[in-house]
RNA sequence: GUCGCAGGCCGGGUGACCGCGAGCCGCUUCGGCGGUUCGAGGAAAGUCCGGACACCGUAGGGCAGAACGCUGGAGAAAUUCCAGGCGGCGAAAGCCGACGGAAAGUGGCACAGAAAGGACACCGCCUCCGGGUAACCGGCGGUAAGGGUGAAAAGGUGGGGUAAGAGCUCACCAGCACCGUGGUGACGCGGUGGCUAGCCAAACCCCGUUCGGUGCAAGGCGAAGCAGGUCCCGCUCAGGCGGCCCGCCGAGGGACCGGGUGCGCCGCUCGAGCCGCCGGGCAACCGGCGGCCUAGAUGGAUGGUCACCCUCGACAGAAUCCGGCUUACAGGCCUGCUACGGGA
RNA sequence: GCCCCCAUCGACUAGCGGCCCAGGUCACAGCCCUUUCAAGGCUGCAGCGCGGGUUCGAAUCCCGCUGGGGGCA
């Protein structure tokens, strides 16, 4: 893992496209009921394993209403998916990545790297 | 120039790299790739009104219910807009107003006060009668000017008049009715008359106008999948048509447990559309001509990094669409007007 | 997205436009009672979500915001 923020040469797959991406109400529930959860003061991580250990992994966003208004909502998880495939994600694994009240607040006062640095935190939390 | 008022507009900009959604074109091993063009707001918000559109066994009648309420006009309609009237606020420009009816009925007006609506007079005032030396007391009456209470007290102010008083009489003002006159009208102005009729209808209500319900999670096409069971009511009026009645439809309806789906496409953006000019109208708006195509996502598209500039950037993110209303909003620009001050 | 409902002390709730600077229960604080605690008694603490309007007068009626809750595939 890398601690810089450029790691990745052009050409390789550095954003989250929409095949990386939870799109289902029945893939979230998944994830819920039979995956771990690990909380950070930011963030709920849930990471459910799929059946196919070398498929890609993929992301949902769970941003409640709790968290700020429609554009602070939207701002986030723009945000959150341009600093999620900064860094090497474990293959085969479902996750979503659910914020928590007071994370707006804080992006607001500190930078990028920051925001990035929360998300590597809850992620070795999670033993990944 | 300063202060204020009204109306309109903008809502950081430029460039580079990496990214996101849609349309079109090309290539494709059908997974995608490349090019190109577009890509959130004035409120997209609240969902407070009104429609378009879509569906519903009957969208039928009456009652009930709800909304609205000065006049004229505009508009598809509206708790909409424009102009005008009246009332209130302001020195003015101007702003604000659910602004029909209280002599159709019902009801209310706490406390205080004599009395809260056709007054029955608490303190009072006055004539007369009786008593008393007198101060004064009692009584039959006449009054409502003064005091006091109250948010509100039976037209107001002044003169005359009277025993004291009273629209009793007179003038002015306010209010009412009628006549004339101006105006399409609300209403204004003038005259005459009689001399008074409290407030509340965002209390019930009366009058007038309008209103079927549900909402794009409407609704349509396609694909996939499953499993039924128990009980109650009914075909001898159960159930449905908003609440009731009539009337109509009508053979199945309901409760609980269990199971399945929870996908793709359409609806989905060309519309009461936007811009410019001309004409009509005080205006809202209407008409004509010319030009333009301007988001359509579906876990839901606008972000990140860097550089420079400035006044260091507010409120805030489309989800069927449109017309309004309301609410939030850093800063800035333009136009017109009022008052005051200064200059020519 | 669309459509509904609600709002009164810290909590749960009463409250015909004036008898209400809003009543009750629990909780909290103080005092009495008791050897002490509980129970009981007395006293206090505190509230009409916010802003306008109607009315002489608004928790109550009307309008607009704000904050909660619910339903619809």
């Amino acid at each position: 893992m890398v601690a810089s923020g450029y790691p990745l040469s052009p050409g390789e797959a550095r954003k989250v496209e929409r095949r990386h991406r939870l799109s289902r109400s029945r893939d979230f529930d998944n994830v819920y009921r039979h995956g771990r959860s690990t909380s950070t003061r930011f963030f709920t991580l849930h990471a459910f394993p799929r059946e196919d250990a070398n498929s890609e992994p993929r992301l949902g966003l769970a941003i409640p209403r709790s968290v700020g208004s429609a554009v602070k909502r939207n701002r986030l998880k723009r945000m959150l998916r341009e600093v999620w495939p900064l860094n090497d994600r474990k293959a085969g694994f479902d996750y979503v990545l659910a914020a928590r009240p007071g994370l707006v607040e804080a992006a607001e006062s500190h930078d990028f790297d920051w925001l990035g640095e929360r998300v590597d935190e809850v992620m070795e939390k999670a033993g990944s």
